[in-house]
DNA sequence: CGTTTCACCGTAAGCGGTTACATAGACCCT
DNA sequence: AGGGTCTATGTAACCGCTTACGGTGAAACG
């Protein structure tokens, strides 16, 4: 790899100048900066980024806080590949990097967790970050709390944090539910449950909000054994579609906050021997993959879940350039009605 | 953060004393190593890695090559998550974080792409990563070719590379595939047709030869309009069935190289009027999540997801520390029967 | 013509580590 | 006692880049 000095030896200038080519260019005559840059083409120099960090305390890298040891084996994220691909394309924009933190450590004890946030941002002020993404964690808000107050310029997305340096980012989710939960009532359901999340998870909490408003404009009476708590897994679904059966007068329609407690719950009637949508309407929350392709597709609310990704990359790039967080981002959540509800005709 | 001088000033000792316990221990006295010890963990000190990477030219940093841009909106990952999951618990076991890096540029022109290799190795050495593994491109082993060339380590994932610093890990395709065949000749299929993946895929050429393969050892005459090429998209999974359909003698089991072809083809049967599997064994391969779920669930070829990942980390670690590639890692494809391919009653 | 201004550029001091080399004792030997 | 070893540590150069500061010469000014 060419050096700035190798440059600045054939130009016959300092290293200074070669440097200010690149990071000051009005400050040096066009005739050098043509002879630098030219120079620097011919070697195909790159500014080591190591050194450059170590000079400016600042990197082109952004953290993400991505912790999967608490998760069981079955959990998916439902827009894992999205997120990461707006993420990595809004900040290659910017010429940023994404750095997926290790998250145990060795004998020199990098590594960090959820349950040690202190450990991330040690990372951050030993890498120069400039900044962190803290996702799939929505049931740890007080572990992000601990990040917002550490003055990194954090993003979190799906769990609200306040901070001088962070924001969060998330969907739509009370609206999203209260669309769902709206248009079974619509359909003339009002013998509607619902599975919840794991209580304390905010887009879960969001969403059960929705769920209850909806309820209330519908004027329909909440009744508590409608509502059971699920941990979005697939299982729970399952149970708790068996607890609404055994009740003496079962839902005739069911919310999941998750579209995989939503195919749990279709398992559960199913082997019932309830036939959805006819004999059971179901609308789910996320809308991943599967969920057009089960049988019947199952309507569900749709996040955007690329928007998850650039609206982070924005939000972390805004704070790093200076101008303040611009405040919450919230994404819109959609109502996409399938078959599993019984709105279509099947 | 503290500095490495000032724990020196607070011991009574120089910087290189201090530098020396973390990366000599075994060269400094007991009591002294204790008491810089001491002072470091008061102080939180942790060594900044832009310092240690400039001075030591290698950073704890593993470069990962996925190309997004040339993805087609609809394109999931088989099995990004797990290969995720799996690649940095085994990185972070050795105090290794992964680097996404960026694929476009900015003013400064950072960014790379599959197009311009040379753009990733040159990032590899601006931040002194530790090595590259590359993933998702088995249609573009020219390119990944270069990387092997390049002398950085790298690892490939689904793609053969040969280079005196790179290896790869893959499934074992044909295997895999061949199972799956002999499975439907077992079944007593002798008409039997496969959906390829783009040709020059070396996963889809693998497994067009576990196809053939089969046939060949039970016996059973391939016929040139029983392949049909498609691209692992659903959508070419859909126009495959229907060319196998509008033939005098239709297959009567379809080997599809990816569980989004098999839907695909599910798809386009089920709306011929077939039924599957009572009129047509279909198998898959991947076994992404959608697979258990369709109906009737897909019999398919599961691949070691984490797998790729672990595997992935251990090679590159090894290159690393010293000790050559290993060689090629072949994780196992094992069939998963369920219900698509009519070996169960259903 | 002396002085101020300004554009341009070089000098050098960092940034925070690592490590080759030198040094200083302590210990052992003859 | 003198010389050789070995251990423990300090000194200082270096990694490659950024940037505050100062200097130079030409243009602009009175």
């Amino acid at each position: 790899m060419a050096t700035g000095r190798e440059i600045a030896q054939l130009c016959g200038v300092s290293v200074a100048t070669v440097s200010r080519v690149f990071n000051q260019p009005e400050t040096v005559n066009g005739d050098t900066r043509e002879r630098v840059l030219r120079v620097a083409k011919e070697l195909d120099y790159r500014p080591n980024e190591s050194a450059r960090a170590l000079s400016t305390k600042q990197s082109t890298m952004i953290g993400l806080v991505w912790d999967t040891d608490h998760r069981r084996p079955g959990w998916r994220h439902p827009y894992l590949q999205d997120l990461l691909i707006g993420l990595k394309s809004a900040l290659s924009a910017h010429g940023y990097h994404l750095l997926m933190l290790a998250t145990s450590g060795d004998a020199r004890e990098v590594g960090a967790s959820l349950a040690d946030p202190v450990g991330y941002v040690n990372m951050t002020r030993r890498h120069h970050l400039g900044g962190l993404v803290l996702i799939d964690s929505g049931s740890d808000a007080e572990a992000f709390g601990a990040f917002a107050q550490s003055g990194v310029p954090c993003v979190a997305l799906d769990v609200a944090v306040e901070g001088p340096r962070a924001t969060y980012v998330t969907s739509d989710n009370a609206g999203g539910a209260r669309a769902a939960v709206a248009h079974l009532v619509g359909l003339g359901h009002s013998r509607i449950a619902t599975i919840t999340g794991p209580p304390g998870n905010q887009p879960s909490d969001a969403r059960l909000s929705g769920y209850r408003e909806a309820l209330r404009d519908a004027g329909v009476e909440p009744r508590a054994d409608y509502v059971v708590a699920g941990d979005f897994y697939r299982a729970s679904g399952i149970a708790a579609m068996q607890r609404f059966l055994a009740l003496d007068e079962p839902p005739t329609a069911v919310f999941a906050s998750s579209d995989e407690m939503a195919v749990g719950a279709l398992l559960a009637a199913r082997a019932a021997g309830l036939r959805v949508p006819r004999d059971l309407a179901l609308v789910g929350f996320d809308d991943i993959e599967i969920a057009s392709v089960v049988e019947p597709a199952l309507t569900t609310v749709a996040q955007d879940k690329p928007g998850f990704g650039v609206a982070a990359a924005k939000a972390i790039m805004a704070m790093i350039t200076g101008s303040g967080p611009d405040g919450p981002v919230v994404l819109p959540a959609q109502l996409v009605v399938r078959d599993s509800c019984g709105a279509r005709q099947v």
